[in-house]
RNA sequence: GGGUGAUUAGCUCAGUUGGUUCAGAGCAUCUGCCUUACAAGCAGAGGGUCGGCGGUUCGAAUCCGUCAUCACCCACCA
């Protein structure tokens, strides 16, 4: 008797395997002879927590790597975390001012104590999580990427780059961050579109009361303004607030409408500054009055206009964004704050001629998305890129390295080919300090440093330069900076195997390259072509051969998922209600390569029923009692056609994989195990009630649950573990997880056809059960019309519930007919039936088979067609014909012989 | 403003070189069943002019053109 529970609860179960897997050590890798797999995961943030993102991309890591050792192959997934810098810190920072503590107050080595501690507080979660949800990788190796051998790899390749000239300092418009008060590479900023403001600011001309000519002026098409305070221009900005930084009014010199300012000056409103009036092309005539105000300091385009025509630079941002003393007017007022109140004091004073609605882009920063950008002007450390993407453009455009999906290709490429220079300087605490080392200026003021991987080195080196030879260490003093987090993370599949400070080792040459990466698209300029060409520079090679994309998971409606719109559930809670299993199995029924997923909870809902499923199948199976008895005819042959079918299916499966096509090949196995196993042929070897099985077809089923929990256990690793165990003696320490992917052999092609025929026939008959409420438990007989020539006959009869099959050269009148293909079956059901609704029924199909005749004779009528279509496709045309004439003429007779009753 | 991709059943998506695996799958829906593995189930059924319009061809979901809608990426229009 069965005493396993109707339902499967996956908790326990969950937890005992991961525990068995982790304490048999079955996730370590290390080098052998064995062809090796090689996934590094792509470190999530050391203080984060799982979200539905990491529940996708993880999962389809997990099947791969879990795939790939099942093929035999010596699996590795490399885990680890990243200390995202800007991130962490700016945790670190809010609960220190929870605490009171400002960031200020505190030394930069008491500051990395806190962030330390968090670091530890907080560091576990999300690994543990993983675990959770079944992942498979190598905890010895755990990374993180300020860890030793990842800090120190970080210091060597800066060095190096900077030897070989790559790494430059400069003073360059930057984008800041006003809250984190940093600078951010152009990648971490975001534009959103916005609804604002367009002020329209009187700038009266300097000195100008008179102007003699304004008639003619105006009549050649200049637009000029005048009220009693004089000439005046009109400037429109979105940006009111950045007045006190104007050193100059620039206008097209092809403007006419602005013919009349050229060479003079203007005021800038409420400062009183005169500023020159410049020409530039660069000015669009036709946006706003076609008069730009110049502000270098905070603008690019202004800056570059700066530059050109050698303006003053006026900084009136303080780092915080507050308006610095170098402003004559709101110092120390927030640069928001300072628009209102600007505006309001321009409109007060009578210099805003007027406020247009306007929706522009604004840039906000990717890790404080509620802080606008601030373009600034400031000395940064740069990384030259042009010779990076020289070397990573090639391979993935060649397809040495491959994208799934490929459309990405396209992406990379524009992005290779309009590189900007890499801004790698952060002004934060948290990360790697950046080792160069400042001496003290020189005669003329100018900057001297050195770049080295130690002090000594450094000291060494200064005292190379001319006139240093007595510098001491305590002169020189390291730059306070940080690296952009993203110049740790591209070395990751390196530093992981300590491939930069100890290159060609043993891991190294094993291991690497990679082979697979899965990744989410928004970090492909951050981090993937960034990996790529770290990986050509440093390793000499690709860092790994496939990327795999995901989608990003959306809710059911396909909006993102956020925090403050709530609709991202808990995936640990998920993982609660429908097991690790479950889960897994939903994000992966609707998750093709590339596309966004929607996620819908009710996935879940049906990777629990099919855990479910599972579950029950293992309980029928295990509850068989087996007898030496001789084996039916259709168990036997029930047994081949599955064999067939799974054949097939691992032909199907195996394809999905070797294209990344990994929710079709769950889909294939899913379909497999369902309908085929389940619906078929258990059914059609399940002995009667309390009766035993043959020890012949026990074994072939048995085998068969074998294949298809093998099959099934990438996918969802903890119930194929548990009814694997339960399937038959297992050894301490051994796992589904070694056990053999199962190899397709060739497949019974006829006796697939055979039986798809026979699922038809089981289908009318159901149907003729359904519709005429015949009772499940009656056997009916099931007449051929001519002659059946079906090796299934066994089966049909098993499943159908048939009595028995037999062939008549007519059918008898009153049955209930139907067709599958040309052959004509029906079923005596006595005085059941209704002559009129059959002769309709019937009637129906002649006039569909008729109109499907026509059709196919006005192709063939078609001489075009049968000259020039292939051979095949005529022959299959008149094979229809004739198919559909057989048809006609069965169906008249069954109606004439209803009618003649 | 430029570019890329998409549009097939109520939803999410397959459909490789144009022709019997061309109109499919899963979910959802409807109907009947608590049948001795599973109601988290079983059996059956309905549902699409393949975004619109042209063109190429004997033949188009598939190739070409065009329009529409959507998504994403890039770009310095204040």
């Amino acid at each position: 008797m069965n005493t396993l529970a109707s339902k499967y609860d996956p908790r326990d179960v969950e937890q005992k395997w991961y525990e068995y897997w982790e304490s048999h050590g079955l996730f370590r890798s290390v080098p052998d002879e064995r062809e090796p797999y090689t996934i590094v995961i792509p470190p999530p943030n050391v203080t984060g927590v799982l979200h539905m993102g990491h529940m996708l991309n993880n999962t389809i890591q997990d099947i791969l790597v879990r795939h790939a050792r099942m093929l035999g192959k010596n699996a590795l997934w490399v885990p680890g975390t990243d200390h995202a810098s800007i991130a962490t810190e700016a945790k670190v920072v809010n609960r220190l001012a929870e605490q009171g503590i400002s960031k200020r107050d505190l030394t930069r080595e008491e500051f990395l104590e806190h962030a330390w501690a968090w670091t530890r507080e907080h560091g576990g979660i999300i690994l543990k999580q993983l675990r959770k949800l079944g992942a498979s990788c190598d905890w010895s190796r755990t990374a993180f990427t300020m860890d030793e051998t990842r800090s120190k790899s970080v210091l060597r390749v800066f060095v190096d780059l900077y030897d070989k000239g790559y790494i430059y300092r400069g003073v360059r418009m930057v984008n800041w961050d006003p809250k984190a008060q940093t600078v951010i590479s152009t990648e971490e900023v975001e534009y959103r579109e916005e609804q604002s403001h367009l002020f329209y600011l009187k700038y009266y001309v300097d000195g100008l009361t008179e102007l003699a000519d304004e008639a003619a002026l105006r009549e050649a098409g200049n637009v000029i303004h005048r009220d009693e305070r004089g000439y005046y221009a009109v400037v429109a900005t979105t940006r009111p607030e950045t007045i006190m930084g104007d050193t100059a009014m620039c206008v097209n010199p092809k403007d006419p409408k602005n013919q009349w300012l050229r060479g003079r000056s203007v005021v800038v409103p409420l400062v009183g500054r005169v500023i020159p009036v410049i020409e530039d092309r660069y000015v669009d005539i036709e946006f706003g009055t076609g008069c730009l105000k110049v502000t270098p300091c905070h603008d690019p385009n202004d800056y570059v206009l700066g530059k050109t025509h050698n303006l003053e630079s006026i900084d009136i941002f303080n780092p915080d964004a507050t308006i610095s003393e170098a402003s004559p007017l709101y110092v120390g007022m927030d640069r928001m704050d300072c628009r209102k109140q600007i505006s309001a004091d321009l409109k007060e004073a009578g210099l805003l001629e007027r406020v247009e609605d306007y929706t522009n882009k604004v840039g906000y920063s990717q890790r404080n998305p509620d802080t606008a950008v601030e373009p600034r002007l400031c000395m940064q450390w740069f990384l030259k890129m042009k010779h990076f993407a020289d070397l990573a453009l090639p391979p993935v455009e060649n397809d040495e390295l491959r994208f799934f999906p490929p459309k990405y290709k396209n992406i990379y490429r524009v992005w290779m080919e309009n590189i900007q220079d890499w801004c790698i300087s952060r002004q934060l605490w948290w990360g790697h300090r950046i080792p160069a080392y400042f001496l003290p200026e020189g005669d003329g003021g100018e900057e001297r440093y050195v770049v080295a991987l130690t002090e000594e080195d450094a000291l060494a080196k200064a005292r190379q330069l001319p006139g240093c030879e007595h510098i001491q260490a305590a002169d020189l003093r390291r730059d306070e900076d940080a690296l952009d987090t993203w110049f740790s993370s591209w070395l990751w599949p390196i530093s992981l195997f300590d491939g930069i400070d100890n290159p060609d080792n043993e891991e190294m040459r094993y291991y690497y390259p990679t082979s697979d990466l899965v990744t989410a698209p928004d970090i492909i300029f951050f981090w993937v072509s960034r990996m790529i060409m770290a990986g050509y520079e440093f390793a000499g090679k690709m860092p790994f051969r496939n990327v795999y994309f995901t989608g990003l998971v959306r809710d059911k409606l396909g909006r993102k998922m956020s925090k403050s719109l709530g609709n991202s559930p808990d995936p640990i809670k998920l993982m609660e209600q429908y097991g690790a299993d479950g889960v897994r199995m939903g994000m992966m029924l609707s998750a093709p390569a590339g596309n966004d997923i929607l996620f819908d909870e009710e996935l879940c809902e049906q990777g629990r029923n099919f855990n479910n499923k599972i579950w029950n199948a293992f309980r029928l199976v295990k509850g068989w009692q087996v007898a030496d008895i001789e084996q039916p005819e259709h168990s036997r042959l029930a047994i081949k056609w599955f064999e067939a079918a799974l054949n097939k299916a691992l032909v199907e499966i195996d394809d999905h994989f070797s294209k990344f096509r990994l929710n079709d090949a769950l889909m294939t196995v899913y379909r497999l195990f369902w309908e085929d196993f389940s619906a078929w042929l258990l059914e059609i070897v399940k002995p009667a009630y309390q009766q035993p099985i043959d020890r012949s077809t026990y074994e072939a089923t048995l085998g068969f649950f074998d294949a298809l929990l093998r099959l099934l256990h990438p996918f969802m690793p903890f119930i194929t573990e548990e009814l694997w165990q339960h399937l038959a003696e297992r050894a301490e320490g051994e796992s589904i997880m070694y056990a053999a992917w199962p190899k397709p052999a060739d497949a019974d092609g006829a006796l697939l056809a055979q039986m798809a025929q026979a699922k038809e026939i089981v289908g009318g008959v159901r149907n003729v059960r359904t519709t005429k409420n015949l009772p499940q438990r009656e056997a009916l007989t099931l007449q051929v019309v001519g002659r059946f020539e079906s090796p299934l006959r066994s089966v049909i009869a098993k499943v159908a519930g048939l009595s028995e099959i037999v062939e008549v050269e007519a059918k008898d009148p009153t049955a209930a007919a139907f067709l599958v293909g040309t052959l004509e079956l029906a079923v005596p059901i006595g005085d059941n039936i209704d002559v009129e609704a059959e002769i309709a029924k019937l009637q129906a199909e002649l006039d569909y088979a008729r109109g499907f005749l026509a059709g196919v004779e006005k192709k063939l009528g078609n001489e075009r067609f049968v000259a020039n279509a292939p051979e095949a496709v005529v022959a299959m045309e008149r094979k229809k014909k004739a198919d559909a004439e057989s048809k006609i003429a069965t169906l008249t007779e069954a109606i004439e012989a209803l009618r003649s009753r």
